[in-house]
RNA sequence: GCCGGCGUAGCUCAGUGGUAGAGCAGUGGAUUCGUAAUCCACAGGUCGAGGGUUCGAAACCCUCCGCCGGCUCCA
């Protein structure tokens, strides 16, 4: 049978060979080796057997991957995680294999040991890893049947291995072996360990077996591998960058958020730097939504417990709700989300037909109960504030509010600084309530709402909550890494629960669609996002403290008050920094800050009457007079300046 | 919640059983300086909380609280 490499040639392989059969025939071909290939949308090793299955039965085409494809990492670090095993097993010849998967930046290995691994574990480790690599051992790989399989894995009391062989439906499975070293897998693998150029094991934690707190806990060592160390640098270098940009770390540096303990885990306090960032931010959101036809709204934090009861909320939501309190016999509930009250205000009124679309907003503040170790600085909290919206449309209004919402979540994710998100469309759940013809209907309208806007999703199946299908949105920040704020759902059981009515064109009732939307998602997580993405150096318009005035001696400082006072009255937030302290020091510290522009001013600048202005990335522009510089911020204070800027 | 690690001045951290330390920040003083750290002095602590071991505990043991990294979950 033939095999066709794409830009390399045609070769003959025996069907149920593997691609290894001709790699002597592709080195006399080829400068570069591939790594791997790919058919259709499937990976294949040099060490799969091609059988005539594959391709039209005479006829294979293959995409080779080499190493700088991106692809090709997931081989490399399939077989990494793999020496990571051989590596415990030699040193530790009593730990059991969990699972070892490739994963986004590295690769990872679930292992039983009767001992947590520690520190000085981690560096036997890895030095043995080492070893593997540098014998440059070949993988194989053998297709036996599964009550081989069992026979093997059961000899090595590889119990977890045998758990998981009981659950592959096929007759046979497939297992790799470098050296003595063999383990259950699918593949696909590089051809020897001696590929790996380098490698680091990064932690240790505790992962349940399967994921499921009931089942064992298991060591998981995580690790990353690349085809040079140079790649790996870059990507050490990376995980430091990460953790510069640290919100929790840049919140306490820059003044704006703070966690007490004496306070309560979860709970945020904005510092007023934090609160003047959330104060621009809020008001912009108000006045995109008067001019969308949103009403704003203020509802209380708590309500009587029997409100939730009606919602549906302590049937299916209990678990993340605050226990309720009781007072004058009473219970009350602290509200994990803003739609019964938004419900009410519908229901002030009998509603006609011609009102709809009618759209509720509110930065409504939610408190929900989270398990003490999920907490994340503002990413993972116990209270916090949606940016929600409910709206009440008839069916026909449905693609189009959705579509109008889109266009209102991607204007947002715009103007913060964020180009790019994956979507996913969740559709109907195991548990759902109400009609699968109304699901049905919900969900094409969210895909069509997504397709008239020319953006791409997948499908993300069963994943959507009880009452209705939703979108949700992952934003990418600068450093490619995706955080979910953004979240539409369409809901059919509230409306059914408090019988949500409107009178329609024949004078007979109908029940109204809600559309619950955040598009920030929580004013906490999305502050969280925000501060990560833009380093702490915020843009111009929602910088807190936007400009310093800065002398350069004593002198100067009464001319400085004036210009401060000038850039005040102006609208500006100024800070002033008079000491008698040299010039490098206080630039340096208001860099620290990163205030996006210092106002330098001495004797020169007084003379003329100028200010000399310094940006935060470092460029200069002396001889500005006043009048300039005020129209020129004046430009650049409003949400939409970054948007120009970029098109 | 579970597993591991951590908790010392406002911040970053040193201190492994014998008198609580440094740098930065703060305060006072000197200096008047041109685009990322001027010098001197002072002040600052219930060593996360509670209990225990010991002649003696920041350190060793126990319990609790919080934080960090994961598991699970989500805005």
């Amino acid at each position: 049978m033939k095999i066709v490499i794409q830009d390399i040639g045609e070769f003959d392989l025996q069907p149920g060979q593997p691609l290894k059969r001709i790699l002597s025939e592709i080195k006399k071909v080829v400068k570069k080796l591939p790594v791997g290939f790919k058919f259709q949308e499937e990976y294949l090793d040099w060490h799969t057997p091609v059988t005539s299955s594959l391709g039209n039965g005479e006829l294979v085409e293959l995409i080779p991957i080499y190493p700088d494809d991106k692809e090709a990492l997931w081989f490399l670090r399939h077989t990494a995680s793999h020496v990571l095993a051989q590596a415990v097993k030699e040193l530790f010849p009593e730990a059991k294999l969990g699972i070892g998967p490739a994963i986004e930046d590295g690769f990872y290995y679930d292992i039983y040991y009767t001992r947590p691994f520690n520190e000085e574990d981690l560096e036997k480790i890895e030095k043995k890893v080492k070893e593997i690599i540098q014998k440059r051992l070949p993988l194989e790989r053998r297709e036996i049947s599964k009550e081989e399989a069992e026979k093997l894995f059961s000899s090595l009391k590889e119990e977890f291995k045998l758990e998981l062989i009981k659950e592959i439906n096929e007759d046979t499975v497939s297992i790799y072996s470098q050296g003595d070293f063999v383990d259950l897998c699918r593949g696909p693998h590089v051809l020897s360990t001696g590929d790996i150029k380098a490698i680091k094991l990064l932690s240790v934690s505790g992962a349940y077996w399967r994921g499921d707190e009931k089942n064992p806990m298991l060591w998981r060592i995580y690790g990353t591998a690349f085809f040079s160390k140079e790649e790996l640098e870059k990507y050490l270098k990376r995980l430091e960058e990460i953790k510069k940009r640290d919100h929790r770390k840049l919140g306490k540096e820059l003044e704006l958020f703070t966690i007490e303990e004496a306070i309560g885990p979860g709970l945020v306090i904005w510092l007023p730097k934090g609160a003047l960032i959330r104060n621009l931010i809020e008001n912009f959101w108000k006045e995109e939504h008067f001019k969308r036809g949103y009403q704003l709204l203020y509802t209380p934090h708590i309500a009587l417990r029997d409100l939730w009861k009606v919602s549906g909320h302590l049937d299916f939501y209990a678990e993340n709700m605050f226990p309720s309190m009781e007072l004058e016999n009473r219970a009350y509930q602290l509200k994990p989300m803003n739609c019964p009250f938004h419900i009410y205000v519908y229901n002030q009124k009998r509603r006609s037909y011609r009102e709809f679309p009618i759209r509720f907003c509110e930065l409504g503040t939610v408190y929900r109960f989270e398990r003490s170790g999920v907490l994340h600085g503002l990413l993972r909290v116990r209270g916090f504030t949606q940016d929600d919206a409910h709206i009440f449309c008839r069916e026909d209004q449905l693609e189009e509010e959705l579509t109008n919402v889109l266009d209102l979540v991607v204007y947002f994710l715009k103007v913060f600084g964020f180009y790019e998100y994956k979507i996913f469309v969740s559709t109907r759940p195991e548990k759902f309530v109400g009609d699968p013809k109304v699901w049905d209907k919900a969900e094409e309208a969210l895909k069509k709402a997504l397709e008239n806007k020319g953006l791409s999703y997948e499908i993300d199946p069963g994943e959507g909550v009880f009452y209705g299908p939703k979108i949700d949105l992952k934003i990418k920040d600068v450093l490619g890494r995706f955080w979910q704020c953004s979240t539409i759902q369409v809901d059919f059981n509230l409306p059914e629960r408090f019988d949500l009515v409107y009178v329609g064109e024949n004078n007979k009732f109908y029940r109204p669609i809600m559309v619950h939307r955040a598009l920030l998602g929580s004013l906490e997580r999305f502050l969280g996002v925000l501060i990560e993405n833009y380093a702490g150096a915020f843009p111009f318009w929602i910088s807190p403290v936007q400009l310093k005035v800065l002398t350069i001696t004593d002198r100067t400082i009464p001319y400085a008050e004036k210009v401060a006072q000038t850039l005040e009255k102006a609208g500006f937030r100024v800070e002033r920094d008079f000491r008698s302290e040299k010039l490098n020091y206080k630039i340096r510290i208001a860099q620290q800050e990163k205030v996006p522009y210092m106002v330098i001013l001495g004797d020169k600048e007084e003379e003329n009457q100028v200010v000399s202005l310094r940006s935060r990335t470092g460029e200069v522009l002396n001889n500005l007079s006043l009048e300039d510089l005020i129209s020129k911020l004046k430009t650049e204070n409003q949400p939409y300046y970054q948007l120009n800027e970029r098109s």
